[in-house]
DNA sequence: GTCTATACCCGGATAGAC
DNA sequence: GTCTATCCGGGTATAGAC
């Protein structure tokens, strides 16, 4: 091993790190994140409690490396799923379905992003500042998938942080969704999926300019910080 | 004071715990649920730990009072503020105004409401069972602004879990809402209530069925029990 | 039934020796 | 970089005074 390598395994550390992660995750996914204790996370390591700080700072920042790697993993999964030619619909539910496919064994773990909705200023609230930049790679995709349509520019930033949110609405869905293989949710996905793609033009109709301004104060950037 | 009294204060010990119950609420818009220690409640209330654990079995059974109120204090304003003749629109506005002016000062306190939301085996889960009640007067509420409409009996009971499950969105949004006087949240409100009014009917057209009847297979009750 | 005092256990986090 | 020992504060349980 000399000095260039994989950035993820170079030193003897980063691998201890990621081994420390790789057995967290294995017990937040099954028991949750609340029920697993950092003792719990440090046996399963092999190490001791101290170790396990030594590395990550709090039993958050194990999840906060989590949200980075799901990001980073749907981007790559989506991007090798795109077929250029789909329709919007099509793009919209291969966006949903790659990213519930790869968080479908999470679904214990998720339970814990969502437990923060309501205080922007916890470090893994999905609203707050400490989470910006992940939130912001995700608000691109999913502004992406509306760059074939001809559309003005605000309708697309709209559609884009529409999308966003009403994904977040088929998380917590997902969450709770006991139906075998979440076949529910996959339904569900379909109907967003169709909604928003037939909505679209009507909402670019010119009757629904001031629906279309309405909407943009409220959802707009920074909106709701003070 | 005689045996025929207001149920709410007739013993002492019933004092007491409204007593605990106001120091707590107190102590939780001005700090937030977590913030706040039992120790804290206990000694607002001018009693010991163990008092305050005589009355209440844990800091989540004050929030469950909590909702109750909510709830309770919630159906009496709407009823008093029910104009027999409002447009549909004006009574969706009405609901969920009432609701938030209700909770303004609440708004660190609702965080802790949806705290839970990703759990529904928590007790305070806002879809779990044990608020199974409280939530089915709710959305009884919600169900009841559409009554007067002339539609079939399927579309009103989707309409009433659709809005019921919006007004989440409202609060989540209210949560987040630093805008003065929560102005923001009011012009949501308008603009849900006016979506919800005037989409209504087209959810009503008969075009419209198979949407309808996916949209009511996804969201029935029990739909996510296993 | 009402209330105090105290003790317990647990879990996150830290200090400092090696 | 890894350990052991410890702190701190939270929720909880209980023994018992009145």
């Amino acid at each position: 091993m000399n000095s260039v390598q994989m950035k993820t395994q170079s030193t003897k550390g980063e691998a201890t790190r990621a081994h420390i992660l790789d057995a967290a995750l294995k017990l937040f996914r099954k028991r949750g994140f609340e029920a697993t204790t950092m003792r719990d996370v440090a046996q399963a390591s092999g190490l001791s409690l101290g170790a396990a700080y030594h590395y990550f700072r709090s039993k958050e920042a194990l999840v906060g490396d989590y949200y980075e790697w799901m990001q980073a993993e749907h981007e790559r999964l989506f991007d090798a799923s795109a077929t250029p030619n789909a329709d919007l619909r099509a793009r919209i539910t291969a966006l949903l379905h790659t990213k519930l496919d790869l968080l479908r064994r999470d679904r214990k773990l998720l339970s814990a992003m969502f437990g923060n909705l309501g205080d922007a200023s916890h470090p893994l609230s999905l609203f707050g500042k400490q989470t910006a930049p992940l939130r912001n790679r995700s608000l691109a995709q999913f502004a992406a998938v509306f760059d074939r349509e001809s559309m003005p520019e605000e309708l697309r930033a709209l559609l884009g942080r529409g999308l966003w949110l009403a994904h977040l609405g088929v998380f917590l869905f997902f969450i709770h969704d006991s139906s075998p293989q979440q076949l529910k949710t996959q339904k569900l996905v379909e109907t967003v999926a169709e909604l928003v793609a037939s909505g679209a033009p009507l909402l670019g109709h010119p009757l629904a300019a001031p629906l279309r301004t309405r909407l943009l104060d409220l959802i707009e950037p920074g909106a709701l910080q003070p």
